[in-house]
DNA sequence: ACTTGACGGTTGCGATCGCAACCGTCTATG
DNA sequence: CATAGACGGTTGCGATCGCAACCGTCAAGT
């Protein structure tokens, strides 16, 4: 019998808790639940932390167009998460001397801070919620998420 | 080097691709919007359709708090699809005989009719979404969501 | 140059969500 | 019984989100 799919009663049936986007949303909602605690220490949530994910991988100042891309979040949150983030002080807005459109954005020292602080915490939790993986296991959903990532055309992250 | 983390520059950083809850996130959004189309068909969401999913994998009405606990969604929410099913005309709400707290939930014949039909097109949207995976990686996938699963006590559906 | 459309970013608005307070009912304790 | 607390379910409220409209800027075609 094919996975999630119930044939008894002759009536055509599915279960829930083999649907795979059902598991999949409850998941990253158990994952994102958990880190809440360590954002909420900050006093920021989960979109500001990928704007400052993502300007945290770089020392040279990004766009928040790049941020929009790079993690396929709406630009309207994106452009809410950089104000609150430089009412916090944790993220400055810079003029793009190229094209004045552009605003380009880098982690204050304070934010740069606060990053390096929050990411033993976020890796802790990320690596305590994955504990229950044998190392395959672990490797094999990396394996995973990357062929769903491309077949979806997740993976650019360019420029 | 470890799976999601540079060292480079001696700097502490995090690669946000590899972040595992950021990638599930992003997955489950991606999932739950490819299926958006299908339940719109029917004037529904994704918290009608739990409700929906769960009522329709049995032949005896099941309490609000059922639905609650087997989906683990907030019960304002399934609260407030169970009003919107019973507009719809695809859900009734029955007394319960035993405890006059709790209300019973059964589909309509209509709410049937729609359920038959929504099924094969969620099931052709989830295959599409996993076709880019090998037999092994799709039953490796199951494997590692069950193991989570356990390990965050998501499997109960009890009662 | 002027116009047109595309683009980066912001904001107003309606919809949705989770929290907490609430109501009615059940149950345990005395 | 009487009362207190637990429980199922609903609802008001504040916060958040995505959409679409908008503003200013850039680029292309004429």
């Amino acid at each position: 019998m094919a996975r999630g799919y119930m044939t008894n009663g002759g009536m055509d049936r599915l279960d829930l808790l083999r649907f795979v986007p059902f598991r999949l949303n409850r998941l990253a909602a158990e994952f994102s639940n958990a880190l809440a605690a360590d954002y909420a220490r900050f006093g920021i949530d989960i979109p500001e932390w990928r704007v400052m994910a993502t300007l945290g991988m770089h020392d040279e100042p990004r766009s928040a167009n790049y941020v929009v891309r790079c993690t396929r979040t709406h630009k309207s949150r994106i452009s809410r998460a950089v104000s609150q983030l430089t009412e916090l002080g944790f993220v400055e807005r810079l003029e793009s001397g190229d094209d004045r459109r552009e605003i380009m954005l880098q982690l204050t020292p304070k934010g740069r801070e606060v990053y390096e602080e929050l990411l033993p915490l976020l890796r802790a939790r990320e690596e305590k919620l994955l504990s229950g993986l044998s190392p395959a296991q672990s490797s094999a959903l990396d394996d995973i998420m990357l062929t769903l990532e491309r077949s979806l055309g997740l993976v650019s992250c360019k420029k």
